[in-house]
DNA sequence: CTCATTCATCAACGTTTATTGATTAATGGA
DNA sequence: TCCATTAATCAATAAACGTTGATGAATGAG
């Protein structure tokens, strides 16, 4: 486990977490999960204009959940594993803690 | 498992990736991680205007990430731990396909 | 009853995000 | 060279989001 500062790792989180908000852009992810895939397929498949496309790939770029790569005159995007890897890690880190003594009810508050 | 139709699935990952895209509802998440807290609590340690502490709440309950319980005068706020497995498999179903013939690099596109 | 506390809700505002259509650059076929 | 294809980027617009300060309801202490 690497050690980072709560506030950087939380701003991490919700930078992935934004990237996956989109239900165009998880269709996205969906359509990667099987290979990588040209912004042609994926626009047509996706039924979206192709600046739309653009716009979120973008997005997903930014984020680093997947990589692009020219080939001629197409662009493929795939998955970055890595990335899932640390959604997975962040989701982990959202479990409530294990410690029994932290999961009392505190009786006073305010 | 069950069975959904994948546009639903989308459309419910797409909610719950969008309440935690948030840093503040990320902060309040790790909060709640030990225990439920009342609403003064979480107020006083992040050091945020009650109004928005309400909106915020408001958008992890509507996402059913947590749930709420009214005590005299406090709000209590708690992780909905079956959400945080929803999260689970959601980002589990995120995954790259396994099926090894479905990884190949498609030659041609448009 | 009166008053302070706790919290949800509202209106107003500025910011960010998503969509559309147009433009631009790069590539490669005829 | 000329033209069609692919895809990024831009400008304009509309919608969604987050913050602030004010208001109002519920609760309980004095």
């Amino acid at each position: 486990m690497t050690t980072m500062a709560t506030d950087t790792r939380l701003a991490r989180a919700a930078v992935l977490f934004h990237a996956l908000s989109d239900e165009t852009r998880l269709e996205i992810m969906q359509m990667l999960r099987h290979g990588e895939r040209c912004v042609c397929e994926l626009t047509d498949e996706l039924d979206a204009a192709q600046s739309r496309l653009s716009f979120h790939l973008r997005v997903l770029k930014d984020a680093g959940l997947v990589s692009d790569r020219k080939e001629g005159r197409w662009s493929y995007y795939a998955i970055v594993p890595d990335a899932l890897a640390e959604l997975h890690d962040v989701s982990i880190g959202l479990q409530p803690s294990a410690h029994r003594r932290e999961m009392r009810k505190v009786g006073r508050c305010c």
